[in-house]
DNA sequence: GTGCGACTGGGACGACCGTCCCACTTCGGT
DNA sequence: ACCGAAGTGGGACGGTCGTCCCAGTCGCAC
């Protein structure tokens, strides 16, 4: 095996890992199957690592920090706010249709951090960054559309938020496209309603 | 310990399992610790079930056929469509807060149902029951309202389950009523516009 | 080139897992 | 009263888990 530095290991191990968990779930990322994943040995992994849950932590905190804006509207000239948001919506959808696996482990890795009060700050964080995304993503529509939010976006952006969350749900649970795009529907609606024309 | 008919075991068993789960997760629902919470025997168990997979699948179809209607709107005369929608998921929140082990079981044994194909099915039949009594409550809603289901009354259904389960997550991460309460306003208002006045 | 610290491989450890076995006790039908 | 079936208890099995140990190897500074 080549010579590799603990700190470029932590991060292999961090993606070999983020592997593991969309193809097979939580809990089935053990150290061995990480490791397996890797193509290291698990000497390397408790090298790089004190433990298996400092790894999950860093997992975690990676996947929140790289989270990409999903839900960045693509603006076409002449949309009203609920078409930008529906449009926004449905193409988080594909993404989601895309790489399923990818968000069924976000699911994951924000349920296993609510079963342990010392891991749930890194759910809140988990949603705090879907929040920030939420109201990137919420302040460009609004500009594209000259609109202006009724209640602070932030307060818009949890709306947001717990619709994708829905919609995502919904979607691995039945796979049923019409339906989602209905809930994407209903929920661009709703947030359209949240604002002002200007 | 006293002498009890396997079938019996069979539903103490499930509901142990339930409340270990609830209290600490499925992934520390082991066969030991549900038998320690029935106050059985390890032999008990195998003699009631064959294995650990059939009580999961026993416990997930029990909790799914027994789940109740949570969303059961109050209907104080008077009240316009949105307002008894409002009021119904305002009601769930109530529900969801009395015991949110509960409601995160609920998410987590869908999660487990959806990581192996065989049980997938499992799930399917959880959110089949979920749109039923979505069903149920909107009926009654717009019954009450005198107002008119404009897509098929199964397609709103899909939309409030959907909603639902945001508030249910973001609750739950959060634990922020005023921005749950924002979610469960946003979304009556979506699925009010979902009906004609009759 | 030599030494030392960084890194690696493989095997082992104790704990816990699901499951099984078997001797035993209790119960209902006769 | 008794006998077979139903139910129980405790211990054991093989497997997998997270973690650890340690002898060995590599690469870099001197």
């Amino acid at each position: 095996m080549a010579r590799i530095p603990a700190s470029e290991r932590r991060s292999a191990l961090v993606e070999a890992a983020l592997r593991v968990v969309s193809r097979r779930g939580i809990a089935q990322a053990t150290t061995r199957a990480i490791v397996a994943e890797a193509g290291m040995s698990l000497a390397s992994f408790h090298y790089a690592f004190d433990s298996r849950d400092e790894l999950i932590d860093e997992l975690i905190a990676t996947v929140v920090a790289r989270e990409q804006q999903a839900v960045i509207p693509d603006l076409v000239p002449g949309q009203d706010l609920r078409q930008i948001l529906e449009s926004g919506l449905l193409r988080y959808l594909e993404h989601l249709k895309a790489d399923p696996d990818h968000e069924q482990a976000m699911l994951e890795l924000t349920q296993y951090a609510l079963r342990s009060p010392e891991r749930h700050p890194l759910a809140v964080a988990q949603y705090r960054r879907y929040a920030e995304l939420a109201v990137h993503s919420l302040e460009i529509a609004a500009e594209a559309a000259a609109a202006t939010w009724r209640a602070p976006v932030e307060e818009v952006a949890h709306v947001l938020v717990a619709f994708t969350d829905g919609l995502t749900l919904t979607w691995l649970v039945d796979r049923d496209d019409a339906a989602a795009r209905a809930v994407a529907r209903a929920a661009a609606d709703a947030l359209a309603r949240m604002a002002d024309d200007r």
